[in-house]
DNA sequence: TTGAAAGTATACTAGTACTATGGACTTTAT
DNA sequence: ATAAAGTCCATAGTACTAGTATACTTTCAA
């Protein structure tokens, strides 16, 4: 049940990308290296996820000196959901029970399929929590564990 | 967020050795051959699952003619969670998360991380499903099913 | 107008996990 | 004794993962 290093990296980015973009309103633009640096990612894998990201419509890009990446839509607008799908595919642990990639699964009968069935909570219970949680959720909860500890 | 066809198979396979136990209260035997048929399984990868089961203390089997597998619990003893570990390792989508492997995810600061404080939700969403779903609750779920469909 | 910074686009690779398959061996009932 | 059935071990093809490498384009500023 695990998620791919792409994903992983890919959410740290966005999370990182939209974390100061709470305090500014404006979109905030980071680098591939500022990022990279920060979060400990591979530079160049980094870039390959932010590609993929930015196609998908979720980032924009300005290229040249003192370009950068920045947030396509607000933090609030853009679900964890959104993210993990791009770059990990369907949420849904079994085809035969996912929304946005059904493949039937070979079982007798689908209708009755006890798997089936408990693989269709597990779905929907991990859909709920991303695809109701924002990037700003995200931050925000962040800020407020930091000053629940009394840190910065 | 896939499970892999080990743990689908798997889990396939105990709840077809739980599905007759639940008429007669004696523990059904099957053999490989009967399981992989009804189930559309390669007998030989059914072998090595069922026999990683066996080695993790969920099943037991009798050797030579007219032997199988069964359970090695009742039905209600035995979790989804217990059998998806066996074959598929932790619940947890990132290390950092994981009650049964944890490990740091390298993430700045694990406290206030962010993408950590929204994978342990989704987590502990899908660790109380699997740990609250026996093998009798998926039998029973089947039955009710059935029954609603007015088939068998 | 040139060059450095930054993003774009592919192609490649080493390692690992997944999904099996095959064959030799052991146990058991008849 | 023999055949059915389970056990154990080795290995092979494929796909995926994570990461590198290389060459190219855009932009800005000196």
């Amino acid at each position: 049940m695990r998620i791919s290093k792409r994903g992983e990296y890919g959410l740290r980015a966005m999370i990182a990308l939209a974390e100061p973009a709470e305090k500014s309103d404006a979109p905030q633009m980071m680098q591939i290296k500022e990022i990279s640096l920060r979060e400990q990612i591979s530079p160049k894998f980094l870039e390959q996820i932010l590609l993929t990201l930015k196609n998908a419509g979720l980032l924009h890009s300005k290229m040249g000196v003192g370009g950068g990446y920045y947030l396509a839509r607000s933090a609030k607008e853009i679900t964890l959901g959104q993210i993990f799908r791009v770059l990990d595919g369907p949420v849904a642990p079994i085809k035969c029970v996912s929304q946005m990639a059904y493949e039937p699964c070979g079982c007798p009968d689908e209708e009755t399929c006890g798997l089936r069935l408990a693989m269709g909570d597990v779905r929907n219970a991990i859909a709920n929590i991303l695809d109701n949680t924002s990037l700003s959720d995200v931050t925000k909860r962040q800020s407020a564990v930091r000053k629940k500890l009394g840190i910065k």
